[in-house]
RNA sequence: CCACGGAUAGCUCAGUUGGGAGAGCAUCAGACUUAUAAUCUGACUGUCGAAGGUUCGAUUCCUUCUCCAUUGGCCA
């Protein structure tokens, strides 16, 4: 309202006739101040699709060298969270930023399909509609669960371009497509063809509730309430190593004697895993541990050990065993470990069933501590990792003395004993004992332990202990050690070429660069460590380990078998493997009584690890190996391990160059984001509120190497920092509404503009350093302060007046409009990559013609833009200006004057450096005062001065009380207003300009 | 529990031969009304996670501790 008065014109004034404001080059733009994010970018998501952005990306850059960044394929069964969009946000900044460098930077999109998740979802629908899965065909069940993952599928490829990011949505890559599941049977047969891959037998973390093997993954640890018990093992007999570090030995006759004292004595051990007594096998001890000869001399229950008896326990643990037992013992003598290496132990159970006659040997074992328990750690090889290895180890010498090593498969895939439980097992009263139900639940199989042993007073004590223990990570239910026969990968296997797969997958890695480096060092130690890898699941939906063996678990080698399958899984799917017929069509010729057809499937880490080979390799328009694979953290255990074990295994190298990683997002709090808390960050919601450009802001302002923060605090001070960033753009929008293309050759340029330039010049080599190191938020930073200090601040507030009052014939006006041009050009470019739609939205508002932003390049500095000289002088410059600036502050706040052009400062110099840097500015139009008073000499009392800048001191004068009339046009004050007496209210500049643009009939 | 990483202003982050604690945003105040739900100017803000040590001097180097996250190891 105010405005429109202002403008209107005066009637009874003489010649103030005119709305001068109508004469000056404002900025105009369309282009809102407020962004409305939430509605526009649908509609840009839709022109890129609609134009197949995608596909002119690929020709326009066609012939340019290739980047491949590859994506690392999330899991199809949901909608996408926060953490998908931080991964696929940086992606495509990164495959922006080398589209926009002169790269063809293709981005094909990917998706995990097969596996264990999908697999109980449409269980889950089965159990609701009354079906039970192990009576539909095997195809049928594979085959919604293919429909399941095409549908989320799609789903999350909507929600990945609703972030922005531009892919190959059309033509993505999953694992289940056919040609990939032929690929990946195919490079499981080539494992199998060079004698990596092996059937083994071994303990493995099973998981009765989902009937499967786990991988280390899989599983995580949570407190768990276990049945504890203490077990006396009697000594059987005394043997003598017939070999004692290679050499025969004596028999030391003290050492026997003692030893004799044994002969009735127990070693107790402590389990927090009863049902694994009857796979018992050995007692291992530590010959860093000192034990003792313990006997009862008191008890203070009837049951259990009475006085008299002979225990053996590590002597640091002998006190609190007594103590569970309630009993009180006393020290006998102690044991070496040559006698507890010379004792022969006899199962609880011996006699139980027929079964359990074998002796028990004593191993020595490092695993073994006096920390908790006895100081003796019971052995069942089919029950625990460590105890496998601790039986293996000893099995040469064990066989020598003519103890069987066969490991026991004590327990079936459900749970339950099998006959090599004697006595729990099919041929106890009421069936087999169960350790787990389906439910996860414990079943009876430690209570029927238990009441043996008590039966058999072999039970020293028993209690409950909440301790840590492995879960299932899908079902969260207790998992279980269980012997298996299951499909190894060797990692130390000679390959023929004096490399084995871990020496390859080590070299591999020295040869990648990690971004940030630490990555190197932790996926190094997983592969120095790992033992083989497993391979097989016992499941349903996923890639078959396509291979006949024979009963001892060799596999047949023949390439034509092989062919044949490949063939058939291209045409029909993996699902062949599993159709009617196809052990005889896949066998050929081959006995197929001897052959026997393997029907595990492939651990899924199996697929994505290959998806190299079916995506890099086989599409013409990506390559082998990558630029860059970029993922969480957490995948130096998952995509970039298996991906590269895979590679190693059958090209001998890593599939990718580069591996960058990401931390995860947690609450303000920096807290675990979960649904229980409520502190989860939803990306849809922020999209709908705010835009997935804000998401994005977040995304490369923070340190993504590192976990970061998000909630509504950050959310905010993103929305804020766009805000400020976009008024710039759409100032700089409203400026070049009036720009004609006119070009000023740089010499011929103010200096100011000539500093921008070189500013330019220096930002682009931060952005190119930036995006080629994935540093995204030195870009932004970069920038942001860049526009926010030095545009907004400094240059535009300088320009204005040049800008909106100067001539059309005006060359600072011109070389400014330039400027401002490169400006816009430079930073709209370097920002696309990462607020595409912003920038897209921008560029179409200057040019309406044009068909995206996306498909331009960074521009080409050119080099006369360097000019460090000049920043150098222009650097004492603003410090001279900070000096009047902060002058005109104080002026202001005694009221002396408002406006900064109502002053005219006086400012005296004493520092030649910085004299000499002003001597040819105008200082008033710097500072953007009427005009600027340079003294010499001493400063007058109560100058303004700052400490930091030495020898400065200002005055501030106002410009009335000089003399000078305000121009009714540009609002500067000057000694010529009204020397024109067409227009007697504005400057002679400003007079001037109004003849020219009445000569071109502007006016 | 052990090893690697992190902790600097309300928020996001800089900060190296060991010497002055910084930027942007936010906040507050003022100005302008020709970028106007904008713009300009100024101000405030911190025991640099805690304690100890080395040193003339420590955000920086060392030790211990606390909290956070992550991966790996152990958990009989």
């Amino acid at each position: 309202m105010a405005r429109h008065a202002h403008g209107r014109p005066m009637t009874d004034d003489n010649h103030s006739t005119i709305d001068y404001s109508k004469t000056l080059y404002l900025p105009q733009t369309d282009f809102p101040m407020r962004a409305g994010l939430p509605e526009k970018e649908p509609v840009l998501v839709k022109r890129w699709q609609d134009m197949d952005l995608y596909r002119k990306l690929r020709e326009s850059a066609a012939g340019r060298p290739k980047y491949v960044l590859h994506d690392g394929p999330p899991y199809a069964n949901g909608n996408i969270h926060i953490g998908h969009a931080l991964n696929k946000i940086l992606k495509d900044v990164i495959t922006r930023s080398f589209q926009m460098r002169g790269y063809d930077s293709n981005y094909v999109p990917g998706w995990d399909c097969h596996g264990l998740p999908i697999e109980w979802k449409i269980e889950e629908q089965y159990r609701a509609k009354g079906k039970n899965k192990d009576e539909v065909p095997v195809n049928e069940f594979r085959k919604e669960c293919r429909e399941f993952a095409s549908h989320w599928i799609t789903v999350q490829g909507g929600e990945f371009q609703r972030l922005g990011v531009i892919g190959d949505f059309k033509n993505p890559y999953t694992t289940m497509a056919f040609h990939a599941e032929s690929r990946i049977a195919g490079e499981l047969l080539k494992f199998a063809m060079s004698g990596q891959l092996y059937r083994g037998s071994k303990p493995v973390m099973w998981s009765v509730v989902e009937r499967t093997a786990l991988a280390e993954a899989e599983i995580e640890y949570q407190d768990y309430e276990s049945d504890t018990i203490w077990v006396k093992f009697p000594v059987a007999n005394l043997v003598v190593a017939s070999v004692v570090d290679g050499q025969p030995a004596e028999l030391n006759p003290d050492l026997s004697g003692r030893s004799l004292n044994l002969l009735d004595a127990h070693v107790v051990i402590w389990t927090t895993t009863p049902w694994t007594i009857p796979g018992n096998r050995a007692v291992s001890y530590s010959p860093r541990v000192a034990y003792g000869l313990y006997e009862v001399t008191a008890a203070e229950n009837a049951f259990g050990p009475q006085p008299g008896e002979k225990l053996i326990f590590a002597d640091a643990l002998a006190e609190d065993s007594q103590a569970k037992a309630k009993i009180t013992m006393k020290r006998l003598h102690g044991i070496s470990a040559e006698q507890l290496a010379n004792l022969v132990l006899s199962h609880p159970f011996k006699g139980l069933g027929g079964g359990y006659e074998f002796p028990v040997p004593m191993i020595a074992g490092d695993h073994v501590t006096d920390d908790a328990g006895t100081g003796f750690v019971h052995t069942a090889p089919s029950h625990g990792r460590e105890d496998f290895d601790a039986w293996m180890d000893a099995a040469p010498g064990l066989r020598e003395r003519g103890i069987d090593t066969v490991i026991p498969f004590t327990v079936d895939d459900a749970g339950f004993f099998t006959k090599d439980a004697p006595g729990f097992g099919p041929d106890r009263d009421g069936g087999p004992a169960r350790v787990i139900d389906d439910n996860g639940k414990k079943g009876n199989a430690n209570q029927s332990v238990i009441d043996e042993l008590i039966k058999r007073n072999a039970l020293f004590a028993r209690g409950r202990l909440k301790h840590s223990y492995p879960h299932s990570w899908r079902s969260k239910k207790p998992v279980i050690f269980r012997n298996t026969p299951q499909w190894f990968v060797y990692m130390d296997k000679d390959l023929g070429d004096g490399t084995t797969l871990r020496s390859r997958a080590l070299k591999a890695i020295d040869d990648t660069r990690f971004v940030p480096s630490a990555g190197q060092n932790r996926i190094r130690a997983m592969i120095e460590e790992r033992p083989d890898w497993v391979l097989s699941r016992q499941r349903a939906w996923g890639v078959p380990i396509a291979v006949f063996a024979d009963e001892d678990g060799n596999v047949l080698k023949d390439e034509a078998v092989n062919q044949r399958i490949m063939d058939a899984f291209k045409q029909e799917g993996a699902d062949a493997w599993f159709a009617a017929g196809a052990k005889e069509r896949f066998l050929g010729n081959h006995d197929a009584s001897r052959w026997k057809q393997v029907t595990d499937i492939l651990d899924v880490w199996f697929d994505s690890g290959s998806t190299h080979v079916f995506t890099l390799e086989d599409r013409p328009d990506l390559k082998w190996p990558a630029d860059v694979y970029l993922e969480g953290s957490d995948q130096h255990r998952g995509w970039f391990h298996s991906s590269l074990l895979e590679s190693c295994g059958t090209r001998g190298r890593a599939p990718y160059d580069t591996v960058v990683t990401h931390g995860f997002t947690m609450d303000e709090d920096g807290r675990k984001m979960s649904k229980s808390l409520g502190n989860t960050v939803v990306p849809q919601d922020v999209i709908k509120q705010s835009g997935a450009d804000i998401l994005r802001l977040w995304v490369v302002t923070t340190d993504y190497w590192e976990d970061q923060r998000l909630g509504k605090n950050v959310l905010q001070t993103n929305i804020d920092a766009y805000r400020k960033l976009r008024n710039t753009i759409r100032w700089m929008l409203g400026t070049l509404a009036h720009d004609d293309g006119a070009e000023v050759p740089v010499s011929e340029m103010p200096e100011l503009e000539r500093l921008m330039l070189h500013r330019l010049a220096e930002l682009d080599e931060v952005v190119r350093q930036g995006y080629d190191a994935f540093e995204f938020k030195r870009i932004t930073r970069a920038l942001i302060d860049f526009m926010v200090v030095e545009l907004s601040a400094f240059y535009f507030d300088i320009r204005k007046d040049a800008l909106y009052c100067d001539a059309p014939s005006s060359v600072k006006r011109k070389a400014s409009v330039q400027v401002v041009r490169h400006l816009f050009d430079c930073l709209v470019k370097w920002l696309a990559p990462m607020l595409p739609f912003t920038m897209e939205e921008a560029w179409l508002d200057r040019h309406p013609d044009a068909v995206s932003l996306h498909l331009d390049q960074f521009l080409q500095i050119p080099a006369d833009w360097k000019n460090e000289a000049l920043a150098e002088k222009w650097r004492k410059v603003r410090q001279v200006r900070r000096v009047v600036t902060g002058a005109l502050e104080i002026a202001r706040a005694q009221k002396v004057i408002g406006s900064s052009l109502e002053a005219v400062p006086v400012v005296t110099i004493n520092d030649a450096t910085l004299g000499s840097a002003i001597s040819d500015i105008d200082m008033a139009e710097m500072a953007i005062t009427s005009d600027l008073v340079i003294a010499h000499g001493h400063a007058p009392e109560g100058a303004f001065t700052l400490d930091d800048v030495k020898g400065v001191a200002v005055v501030v004068e106002k410009a009335e009380d000089r003399g000078l009339v305000k121009c009714a046009r540009s609002w500067r004050y000057t000694a010529d207003v009204g020397q024109d007496p067409a227009f007697p209210d504005v400057s002679a500049r400003d007079a001037a300009v109004l003849h020219e643009l009445k000569a071109l009939g502007r006016l």
